[in-house]
DNA sequence: TCCTTATCGCATCTTCAGTTGCTTTTGTGG
DNA sequence: CCACAAAAGCAACTGAAGATGCGATAAGGA
């Protein structure tokens, strides 16, 4: 008995649809989004997104979601302040995207609406901080930082200045902020800023 | 001849909705925040309301504006990790006052759709981090760090940390994030990370 | 105190996001 | 190849946000 029918024109539609939708965000940004735009790009009918996703927030939930399960890679050069250039230069890449950026500011503005959306972009970020503090760790491991440097809090003065930029100033996330964040980043984490007793 | 009536009932009406929209947002947050519950919320008709300021956006952008107006005491202890340690505490202060933390994560979706909630929040916070910057023009004046020290940037590697948290993971704004990022930035900004052309 | 008119209240209308009932298409198991 | 049902299409409906026309109220100058 097939319950559910994942193959052929669900799968299908469900594709087209995440497509329209990443082109509808470079466009418009998530601004002037709305649902029949969506279906009009895709060419589906608005009741099919409305049936399968309830609202614009849940698909922007399952699209960054979808977007949180491709694994990036985390550099692993040996030298901590190499590792925290290349990765703020790929962070700053990601964002520069259109349909990225636009898909996150948009997420934001849902978060303040669905609990889900906000659960959601909560678990993104956290996950993608989480595989990035593995810098630190290796840097722990090789003694370049003092051992019970906290990770994620390291992670969060690396990512901070890009998402200020991206939701509130506008700035453009360029090399420049790369290599200025990864040094500062780099020399207060050897310095034992990120410790979990504040070092005074 | 009048031609404007900035006294009496209007300036009476602006008020009652400003602190309306502040209840509102305390208490509902940017998500179930409509015009006519502020209206009702503040005694007046929503027409009034749509035909001051054309709608939700617009309101808030106002209400940021009025917040901008308000000066802020910026630290001046002669000392930078002091002045750091005591600024981010004002700073996360400010945003978990639930009003204020709701009209922002308000304002961040209302920039996605109104250019002009985009250039109020983007003055609102280049301000802030203008008059928080003289913090590291002191610090470089008395020699504790490089004289060509970016201020600007600097203070976004102070911010960035709050308002990632604020917006997109939901962590606390607490003690230990001022402690922890004010240490940080410190020994960043005497290493010389926030200098023009990058160290390196 | 009176008069002008800027501004607000009230009722109504418009528009469009989101819903619902029904029909049509098309995977999938036999 | 056939039959069944899951999923998509279609069209009409609903409700609430937002706009509009007009009468009522009250600043503020004379």
């Amino acid at each position: 008995m097939a319950v559910t029918r994942p193959g052929g024109r669900s799968a299908r539609v469900r594709a087209e649809v995440m497509a329209a939708t990443l082109r509808a965000l470079a466009e418009d940004g998530y601004g002037g989004l709305t649902v029949d735009r969506i279906a009009d790009l895709a060419g589906v009918n608005k009741t099919t997104i409305y049936r399968r996703w309830t609202d614009l927030d849940g698909l922007l939930t399952e699209l960054l979601a979808d977007l949180a399960a491709r694994a990036v890679p985390i550099p692993d050069t040996g030298d901590l302040d190499l590792d925290l250039h290349r990765l703020a230069g790929l962070i700053g890449g990601v964002l520069t995207d259109p349909s990225i950026a636009a898909l996150v500011t948009g997420l934001v503005a849902a978060a303040t609406r669905s609990p889900e959306a906000a659960a959601t972009l909560r678990g993104f970020i956290l996950g993608r901080a989480g595989a990035g503090s593995v810098v630190f760790t290796r840097a722990a491991a090789r003694g370049d930082i003092p051992a019970d440097t906290d990770p994620i809090h390291a992670i969060e003065a690396l990512v901070g200045p890009y998402y200020l930029r991206l939701l509130l100033t506008g700035e453009p996330l360029d090399a420049a902020l790369a290599a200025r964040t990864a040094t500062a980043v780099a020399t207060a984490a050897r310095a034992g800023a990120f410790r979990p007793a504040p070092s005074h």
